[in-house]
DNA sequence: TAGGCCATCTGGTCCT
DNA sequence: AGGACCAGATGGCCTA
């Protein structure tokens, strides 16, 4: 539904990816009815088992014991009646079925909560930060989305890039620490100087076309490798490096990884952002590796420009370079050949 | 060991 | 009556 909505939307590739999801999501839901129909149906089987023996066996036995009910009940004619339900006895017929309800019932719950956390699992994977390995808690990754949203709205209403830092706190609104940390270094920023950047505007550029202020920034993007990122710059003194988390901005303005639909990548829904995958252990950093794994995201209306000023090393060869990642922002200039031709058409749709 | 997170069970309420 | 949904209780696991 939601595909539909933003389909004559061209602006924003994960925006349309993130509406694709939504209407994934809907047919899981189907998906997981069917699945949750079977699982009970085997509860269905078992009870319906014990409660045929229960009416052959134990049944005949109940109906005695009702008009017992009743028979005592005439007895006691005289006695002013209670008002409501009677309260019948329990029997161990009753008891029984009513064992065997409540077994229904937790089974329906249980299946109830498992489809909410696989709906939660699929939020995850389309969140700016996921990993198979570390998961968001639930209240995070609701805090997450809702933020995420809203900051795809921004875009959505202004029509413009947003500040990385400003898109980063927008994303980081109430959650806590930890996760605020997880965030900013899933996308390669480093929390700290981000979070006192606020009020101080370090390192941003107010361009003619700026909403929140845009930077010429150049993005270095590895790619993924199984269901991690590839390791550079900051990762390399990010706690969370380990972890193998992901995350996103630039796919924003476009896909910087040819591989995000291939199998390799754990998150297929998740949106075509590789803000560069810091975080893997196993990627070989040989020269070789670096020239066939980086992609990177120009940001800069000139393509190939060297953003002046601040322009900051932060791609495995700062890393070389011995450069502490803290004193950086997380930019480099590379630009992919295979990618320019696109990088250029998003250049045009943001400077239009 | 305390605290956070989670899964599960359970009883209550509302709706069909 | 039965199912969906909800919130409280409880116990397990993990981490700082």
């Amino acid at each position: 539904m939601l595909t539909r909505l933003f389909s004559d939307t061209s602006l924003i590739p994960e925006v349309q990816k993130f509406a694709s999801w939504t209407d994934d999501c809907e047919e899981d839901i189907s998906d997981k009815d069917e699945r949750s129909e079977k699982s009970l149906q085997e509860v269905h089987t078992e009870e319906s088992l014990s409660e045929s023996k229960e009416d052959g066996d134990i049944g005949g036995e109940d109906d005695e014991e009702e008009e017992e009910e009743e028979g005592t009940e005439e007895n006691e004619g005289d006695r002013p009646k209670k008002r409501g339900p009677k309260k019948r006895k329990m029997t161990k017929a009753r008891m029984e079925r009513s064992k065997v309800r409540r077994q229904k019932a937790n089974a329906r719950e249980r299946n109830r909560m498992h489809d909410l956390n696989s709906a939660l699992d699929n939020l995850r994977k389309v969140v700016p930060c996921y990993s198979k390995t570390q998961k968001l808690s639930k209240i995070e990754t609701l805090r997450l989305a809702k933020n995420y949203i809203w900051a795809l709205s921004e875009i959505l209403r202004s029509g413009k890039r947003p500040d990385l830092v400003a898109y980063v706190q927008t994303l980081c609104k109430g959650l806590s620490q930890p996760t605020t940390n997880l965030v900013a270094g899933c996308l390669q920023l480093n929390s700290r100087n981000f979070l006192t950047e606020q009020g101080q505007d370090a390192g941003r550029y107010h361009g003619p076309n700026s909403s929140f202020g845009m930077h010429p920034y150049t993005y270095q993007c590895s790619r993924l490798s199984g269901s991690q990122c590839q390791s550079s710059s900051i990762a390399s003194s990010h706690p969370l490096r380990s972890h193998g988390y992901c995350a996103t901005y630039d796919s924003i303005y476009g896909n910087t990884s040819p591989d995000y639909n291939s199998s390799e990548y754990d998150a297929p829904l998740s949106p075509p952002l590789c803000v560069n995958g810091n975080f893997s252990l196993k990627q070989d950093s040989s020269p070789d590796n670096d020239k066939n794994y980086h992609y990177s995201m120009h940001y800069s209306g000139l393509p190939g420009s060297r953003p002046s000023g601040h322009s900051l090393l932060f791609g495995s060869s700062g890393m070389r370079s011995g450069v502490h990642s803290e004193n950086l922002l997380p930019y480099d200039m590379h630009v992919h050949h295979d990618r320019a031709p696109m990088y250029e058409e998003l250049n045009a749709f943001f400077h239009n």
